[in-house]
DNA sequence: AAGAAAAAAAAA
């Protein structure tokens, strides 16, 4: 073998070897591996992102070309022999020890083809040269575009092989060092910029990677069409790249200037105080953190937005993305910023607005605005954009939740943002996807202290990536809002903390580098509320109380901390005659939205006192984010978040008259004795105490409320939460089981924070732990639930429960959503396998054939539950965790009801 | 004795 390469048999080694038949034309079984490094080049150099790295164009079409030049080994070419360069290595050997292209790529970089780069490195303005961990930083950013960080180190080459290899790959890189020519990258003097710049280029390589792969984009060339391999990218590959992102809908986008609140929201006639605050509030000049807190109602979004574009308008960000803790209220918000996110942009501009969450193909709207796939022809999508108003999501940003997260506006669940500091495979796309953007997450009060963790990583990543975000909350307490700004500029590398003071509500903090400041905001004029509170301690009162305002045509509900106590309450005032409904979350999806919408048609905006005139008794499911209004409340003992979150149910909407004309919120709850037993809550609510784990956070909201004898809302909010969170204030009696839940949410936090991914040790192996069995989720579940589908036989068929109550999910392309609308989650020691029946064997696996591949897989995870009828409803059949036999019965009205088979 | 909530595969 020479030791230079001085013919074109570098030419032959491949780079893609896997024709699809529908592109466009098919001339080459495979792609020069040196076509699609120019290809992926070229897309990293044309996407908008590639400003923000501080690099010129040219460093960065070298460095980015060379993600793959670990796809010269034998090892990777063998995996094709058909396609294997014999012109440079031969024939093609029977066996070769397989390796991942990724570390031996990394290995070529740092080791083998050091002096050949050498070239690309300079000195900074102080004469400082790059070392060699630093050089490394940047080669493990190319390297390692498989989802996660590679190590190399060792060595794992054959010296054969080696010996074969090396001159391909210093040939290699004289010729993109020829074709890029890139000025020397002066070293870096400060390690936040080489980090930032470590994680950036990382999630740039994959990104255009992905683009670069794609075949309709660019279809293969034969070897020939690479000999004038300059020719081929200034010729051929900057041109596709460049329709490429036009198709992939990441073309720039550009920003709007602010003009007001009323561009954004013409409808909006008379701006709320919070509104006014952030319309004309200064905004630091670097990224800026913004945590605004205020009642619900107070149009703290729309305020959001309006400090999201400022932000953007002033070159502080290129885009937006909204996460909120669920799916449902992910959603509706994709549903009111569609109305609004074009005004963000220039007319002329063409930004996608995706929604990313895990079943967002399952929602309609959604589906409905994304343009058809123009793999093939982009002038298609082009016709439908062109209006100014249309939403639009581009039919590859809208495929996939980590590729939505890449639109200029996004709108998901935090879960999906919170993965982008897990080391879960492809981390660095989620942040590159937030880099640059305004962060703005909803409902900022509802985490647990694993995900609060999560978040404050989540913002200290996103701060050091030069990033802003918008927190939006009801009240958190001061202890909470100072974790969050700390983490923040943590990120900024400030280490002194500042203090937080004000206690005003509702409030703006606005944070930025030079520190923190507090800008109290009125409340809106309508919203100040004054709910008195009344404590009873036996269920008989609860009940006589419920039946007394329903038999004056009140709209009633009672708020229970168990889906159990809900059906057994339910069920008791049934005895007494009452017309009750049932909601929670233990009903198939279909039955329970069928629940959700007639809860909202009676006890929504528009429901008349006919209508009104129920009794509701539900779980939690009403607590957060349904615009509810009920005459009459009650509630179990609960934190008091919760409680003031319930108590915003009560008497929300302006009416004209009410049955019952009185602003009372009654709690079920234990008396606040002075020196309460172990037993102080299990004696009244025995559930409650295995849900809301520490009874002295319970005893002293009950204390607290009982003492002010009321809810004032806004002026009173603070104190009530700070006093409930107060935890020097705990009884002897509920010391330890309060200990006990601390030492959880401790563990909890520590959990968290063994998870997430470290920026400082940068995109290595070392920044968490990437090889980890099990996967890391973003929220911590205490117990295994399993997801139950719930199906019925039907002409020897299994057909999902759904399809039987809508017949519009009865057509075959609508089977997938049908079986989600079956689901129904429980916990797994409750059930754990359905057993089937020789005789329906058969139709059983037939339907699970249907399913995704993860769901057929995982068989104890996702059970299908057959449901026969019977005289008393529809029945099926099942084993416990235990293995114990467990009858099961399924009611539209009061749900899914697990109850162990009595021995006779 | 136990609420509600999310994620998830391949292949770059
Ligand atoms: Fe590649």
């Amino acid at each position: 073998m020479p030791d230079t390469v001085e013919d074109n048999s570098l030419n032959f080694f491949w780079g893609k070897a896997r024709p699809v038949a529908e592109a466009e034309e098919v001339i080459s079984s495979m792609h020069p591996l040196i076509a699609h490094m120019l290809d992926v080049a070229a897309v990293a150099i044309l996407l908008p992102e590639s400003k923000c790295l501080g690099l010129d164009c040219r460093q960065l079409g070298m460095l980015i070309a060379l993600h793959d030049i670990g796809k010269l080994t034998p090892a990777f070419q063998s995996k094709v022999p058909e396609c294997w360069p014999e012109q440079a290595f031969g024939r093609c050997p029977d066996e070769v020890v397989m390796s991942r292209h990724d570390a031996d790529g990394l290995f070529l970089l740092d080791h083998i083809c050091k002096d050949q780069l050498a070239p690309l490195f300079g000195t900074n303005a102080d004469g400082l040269d790059w070392s060699p961990t630093d050089k490394k930083q940047l080669w493990r950013a190319v390297a390692g575009h498989h989802g996660q960080p590679v190590s190399s180190d060792e060595n794992k080459f054959q010296n054969a092989d080696l010996k074969l290899l090396a001159p391909y790959a210093h040939k290699l890189v004289r010729v993109l060092l020829d074709i890029f020519r890139p000025p020397p990258i002066p070293s870096y003097s400060f390690l936040e910029d080489l980090l930032q710049l470590e994680w950036r280029l990382a999630g740039l390589t994959v990104q255009a990677d992905w683009i670069g792969s794609r075949q309709e984009w660019f279809p293969y060339v034969r070897p020939e069409d690479v000999a004038d391999a300059s020719g081929y990218f200034w010729n051929h590959a900057l041109h596709r790249a460049q329709a490429a992102i036009a198709s992939a809908g990441l073309s720039p986008a550009n920003i709007s200037p602010f003009q007001g609140m009323a561009r954004l929201f013409p409808h909006i006639c008379n701006s709320s105080p919070i509104q006014a605050l952030l319309e004309v509030a200064s905004f630091p000049a670097d990224p800026t953190l913004i945590v605004i807190e205020d009642m619900t109602g107070s149009g703290k979004t729309e305020a959001a937005l309006v400090a999201a574009h400022r932000l953007m308008a002033s070159g502080h960000a290129s885009g937006l993305f909204v996460a909120l803790p669920t799916m449902a209220t992910a959603n509706a918000m994709f549903d009111r910023l569609a109305i609004a996110y074009r005004s963000l942009f220039q007319p002329s501009s063409h930004p996608s607005l995706a929604l990313a969450h895990g079943r967002a193909l399952l929602d309609e709207r959604f589906v409905s605005v994304l343009a058809p796939d123009d793999a093939l022809d982009n002038t298609t999508v082009k016709k439908g954009r062109d209006d100014a108003a249309e939403v639009c999501c581009s039919a590859w940003l809208g495929s996939e939740s980590r590729r939505a997260l890449l639109a200029q506006v996004g709108v998901g669940t935090i879960d999906q943002a919170l993965m982008a500091v897990l080391p879960v495979r492809f981390a660095t796309v989620r942040q590159a996807g937030l880099a640059g953007k305004v962060l703005l997450v909803d409902e900022c009060h509802a985490y647990d202290p694993y995900m609060q963790e999560e978040m404050v990583a989540l913002l200290r990543f996103h701060a050091a990536m030069g990033g802003s975000a918008i927190l939006l909350s009801a009240t958190l307490t001061k202890s909470v809002r100072q974790k969050l700004v700390t983490a923040f500029r943590e990120g900024l590398r400030q280490k002194e903390s500042v203090g937080l003071s004000c206690m005003a509500y509702p409030l703006v903090t606005l944070v930025g580098r030079d520190g923190a400041e507090e800008l109290p905001c009125a409340p809106r004029p309508g919203l100040a509320r004054n709910i008195a509170v009344r404590q009873m301690s036996d269920a008989s009162s609860i009940m006589a109380y419920v039946s007394d305002a329903a038999a004056q045509g009140a709209a009633v509900a009672w708020v229970r901390n168990t889906v159990d106590d809900v059906i057994t309450s339910a069920k008791a005032l049934e005895a007494e005659g009452l017309d009750v409904m049932v909601f929670h979350a233990r009903f198939a999806m279909v039955d329970r939205l069928a629940i959700e919408r007639e809860v909202l048609a009676r006890f929504g905006k528009n429901g008349t006192t006919a209508d009104r005139s129920r009794v509701l008794i539900a779980s939690q499911v009403i607590e957060q984010s349904l615009d509810l209004d009920f005459d009459v409340l009650c509630t179990d003992l609960a934190p008091m978040d919760l409680i003031i979150q319930r108590a915003g149910r009560l008497r929300r909407h302006e009416r004209a008259q009410r049955p019952v004309d009185c602003d009372e919120i009654c709690i079920f709850s234990p008396n606040p004795v002075a020196d309460p037993d172990p037993q102080w809550i299990s004696r009244v609510l025995p559930g409650t105490a295995a849900v809301y784990r520490d009874p002295a956070l319970l005893w002293r909201t009950a204390k607290v409320l009982q003492c002010k004898g009321q809810i004032r809302s806004p002026d009173m909010i603070r104190e009530l939460i700070e006093e409930a969170a107060d935890t020097s204030d705990v009884p002897n009696g509920l010391m330890m089981a309060s200990d006990e839940a601390e030492g959880k949410g401790r563990a909890a936090r520590g959990a968290a924070i063994r998870n997430i991914l470290n920026y400082d040790a940068g995109y290595t192996p070392d920044s968490a732990l990437w090889e980890r069995e099990v996967r890391i989720s973003t929220r911590l579940e205490e117990r295994p639930y399993v997801t139950v589908r719930l199906g019925v036989m039907k002409d020897g068929q299994v057909w999902p429960w759904a399809a039987l109550q809508q017949t519009s999910l009865a057509v075959p392309h609508e089977r997938k959503r049908a079986w989600t609308l079956s689901e129904v989650s429980v916990a797994q020691h409750t059930l754990a396998a359905c057993p089937v029946a020789d005789t329906q064997m058969e139709a059983v696996a037939a339907a699970r054939a249907e399913w995704s591949r993860w769901e057929r897989e995982a068989e104890d995870q996702f059970l299908l539950l057959l449901l026969h009828e019977t005289e008393e409803g529809w029945k099926g059949f099942g084993f416990n965790g235990k293995g114990q036999d467990v009858d099961i019965c399924y009611d539209k009205k009061y749900g899914f009801q697990i109850s162990k088979r009595n021995l006779a």
